[in-house]
DNA sequence: AATTTAATGTGTCGTAAGTACATATTTATT
DNA sequence: AATAAATATGTACTTACGACACATTAAATT
């Protein structure tokens, strides 16, 4: 380093005093997607901030001094869906200097999936409800952008890893397992060939029983193979 | 919320107070790749932790309260190869409570991909140095298991995404992207086939030239499409 | 100048997966 | 008993993948 560039260096370090450094909050968000009715929905609460009056928000909150990210990001399933074990998965840290209007704010965000009829929500109390991902159009802060990215981390993992069945109830028939994947897609998928693909997979057995709730010809009914459940679709490297 | 659960979030609350939440530094770390030699190699530096002594680690800094992650990211690039305009990609966000020893640092890492011929590093001043990313064994902090988080990511895109060309001068030849290929890969790919699914991808222009400075018969130089040319392989979505 | 050496450049065949597409069967409903 | 609606299934065509061999070209050697 020149003189020149070391007297630079010197007079920015004095500029920055080392406490502004930690003048910089963390946050975690979630996208925890469910799916009912033939869609797939997010759960959202309404904002409580005045500049995004009647918008929605993801559900975050600050990282404690003493709770590492995953911990955080488990913290508020288990607050706002009263369930653990969930799927969960990293997608992106999003970190621009005005993407909250009262300070510095980054968030890292995680995607979670939830089977919507298995569990009860606590949606009582407070302004949280499930809404259909494809009638989203404005959220508060950037939360649009995040959900957009999450959404498309989803489209991309589906059809390679086993993760879409933990929108699902333990047993379900192909038709429901299709419509899911159409749902998450955006696009209509050819039955016979669905068919096809899921059995090259080899992720199901066909545990001989059969729907029983359905208005018509009662499909066969599909459990995942144990050994595909996981929590996670990232690979391990510790 | 029962009367008891309340006044259990209370204590909590009062026990971590509000300051507390800003008492976590962010830093970001860079694994940049570089290709020479047929080796893929890494940009690190001697740490200078007592901790870590003759161990290395990534480059990277803790983030300045006015600058957003990609800044920062550019920023350590920038100071640390003279280069700006790299191949940059955002990986994971690492938050163990016990990743570094001096305090509470969250870190975004991101990988960047850099033509090491094209380019003059400023190694000359410190113990910045090339390492062949297969010899590292160790490492300071939990860099190694962000240099493995890191490699699977290029790995996984290199074949789907046109990234490796950032690591190659402007023109090449196909003996070179093979083995190029090959060095993140791991294992070795057959020539034709190699071949026939590069150009299946069409990625490539055929810039009718020829190798001059091989001690064999020389192959066919080619060039990277320009509308290939992007800085990160994430779709933009805004 | 002739020969040797080493890398370039190219094609086929078998297998696996992707896509488009139609009919018989089963159950609930009328 | 007849109808309606969904399930279950297979074939032919095309496209990608993987294994594999030989002629050509230029440099290096003799």
């Amino acid at each position: 380093m020149t003189e020149k560039e070391l007297r630079l260096k010197t007079a920015e370090i004095e500029k920055i005093s080392h406490l502004d450094y930690f003048n910089i909050a963390i946050s975690v968000d979630c996208v925890i997607f469910g799916y009912d009715d033939k869609e797939l929905k997010v759960l959202l609460i309404k904002s409580d901030l005045e500049e995004f009056a009647g918008l929605h928000s993801l559900l975050g909150d600050l990282i404690r001094p003493d709770e590492d990210l995953e911990s955080a990001s488990y913290r508020i399933l288990r607050d706002r869906t009263g369930m653990d074990d969930l799927y969960l998965e990293q997608v992106h840290t999003f970190g621009s200097l005005d993407r909250h209007p009262s300070g510095r704010v980054i968030t890292i965000t995680y995607y979670s999936l939830i089977d919507i009829k298995h569990h009860k929500l606590k949606l009582s109390h407070n302004e949280l409800n499930w809404h259909p991902v494809n009638e989203i159009k404005k959220m508060a802060f950037d939360h649009k952008l995040i959900l957009d990215t999450c959404l498309a981390r989803l489209q991309e993992q589906v059809m390679e890893h086993p993760v879409i069945f933990n929108l699902l109830p333990e047993k379900f028939s192909l038709r429901e397992l299709q419509e899911l994947y159409q749902a998450i897609l955006g696009f209509e998928l050819d039955r016979r060939n669905f068919r096809k693909k899921i059995s090259i997979k080899d992720w199901l057995v066909d545990i001989d029983e059969m729907e029983n709730d359905v208005p018509h010809r009662p499909g066969k009914l599909y459990k995942l193979k144990p050994e595909f459940r996981k929590k996670t679709a990232r690979k391990k490297l510790v």
